[in-house]
RNA sequence: GGCGCCAUGGCCAAGUGGUAAGGCAAAGGUCUGCAACACCUCUAUCACCAGUUCAAAUCUGGUUGGCGCCU
């Protein structure tokens, strides 16, 4: 069966050191979950990992974006899956590493997101909820999918779009949809680690860093971009933590204090999330750092376990 | 030493007699085409003591702590 590696955590738990070590020791190479990464450009609000940090370890779905393009799940899942072809061709183990939980998700589990052409059905949908509000939306939804109306709040209104637009385009149900597709299990002999630390410990790291990053002159990486590239401010690279906050420094509408705590506290919520992900997905290997607190002691670990699941020969 | 003001959850902050708004932080959770997104849940008996009252965070007295002014 293919074999598959997951190093995933929080962010600024340290996966890029470790996934380096780690891919050296299995003859692997790196596939990055994350939204924001792939764009070129966008270094030091990513803490994307430099050329000299790979150390010569193949990575992909790292630079392959203009700031300017889409991304999302699908094509996340499209680029990925090519990439792991492409891995295996030369005989290698693809390791998923970054902090997307659902881009991990989606090629795990071979995820089908089917066809999705944009018939203006979005948008005309986005335009309802402003004039008639976000109940008239959620009673929409009732008529066509009582379940997922059920388990989507009416106050998230992407979500029920989306089933909306789901119903609309298909003619089935998300709700059917979802279950199915959750039915599945995955294709591959993977083994799924989580790095964890401490909380206190993590928000300190997550402080730090976001200083550093400061310091390294994101707010000029920000500008650059701006000159660089004509971007919308709905485009996902916009998106990223420590770059909205930044474009609205440089639009005059926070100081850079405010924009800093905002980051740092953001970023606190985010790892959160991260972790909430991460708790509830099954057959997660969760490594606490504040036991193996050394790459070394992680690394013995995770080698261990993947000679157990046959992932790696054990010599 | 005297005079005045203040004291509500980790922080900010409403409430001035009828049984503690709200925001932030923290915590927990949802998620199958925007996921570094979006969304949900949730935390106090009002510095302390005594009194008035059917009823006090709200009134009175005292204690403690803080702030300001005066000598």
């Amino acid at each position: 069966m293919n074999k598959l590696i997951v190093l995933t955590g929080p962010t600024a738990v340290g996966k890029t050191d470790l996934s380096i070590k780690l891919a050296k020791a299995v003859n692997g190479e790196i596939i990055s979950a994350d939204s924001i990464q792939v764009y070129k450009d966008m270094n030091i609000g990513s803490a994307k990992i430099t050329e000299d940090e790979m150390q010569g370890v193949r990575h992909h779905l790292i630079d392959v974006l203009s700031p300017e393009e889409d991304f999302n799940v699908v094509t996340f899942k499209n680029m990925a899956d090519k990439a792991i072809k492409e891995i295996y061709e030369r005989g290698h183990i693809p390791i998923i590493t970054g902090g997307t939980g659902f881009y991990i998700q989606a090629v795990l589990n071979d995820i089908d997101f089917k066809e999705n052409e944009d018939d203006g059905y979005r948008a005309y949908l986005e335009n309802l909820v402003k004039e008639k509000g976000e109940l008239y939306l959620h009673d929409m939804l009732k008529e066509v999918d009582e379940k997922s109306a059920e388990a989507i709040h009416f106050n998230n209104v992407k979500k029920v779009i989306r089933a909306l637009e789901y119903h609309h385009q298909t003619g089935e149900k998300i709700s059917e949809h979802n279950e199915t597709e959750r039915a599945k299990k995955s294709p591959y002999n993977f083994a799924y680690f989580v790095l964890d630390c401490e909380r206190e410990k993590l928000y300190k790291r997550i402080e730090k860093r976001v200083d550093i990053m400061i310091e390294q002159g994101l707010v000029d990486e920000v500008k650059g971009l701006l000159n660089k590239y004509d971007l919308s401010p709905d485009s996902v690279s916009v998106q990223g933590l420590g770059y909205k906050e930044v474009f609205a420094y440089l639009r005059g509408e926070i100081s850079l204090d405010e924009a800093i705590y905002i980051i740092k506290r953001d970023t606190r919520h985010f790892a959160k999330r991260q972790l909430t992900w991460f708790r509830r997905e099954k057959e997660v290997i969760r490594i606490d750092k504040d036991i193996y607190d050394t790459d070394e002691k992680c690394l013995d670990y995770i080698l261990g376990i993947l000679k157990e699941k046959g992932i790696i020969q054990s010599d």
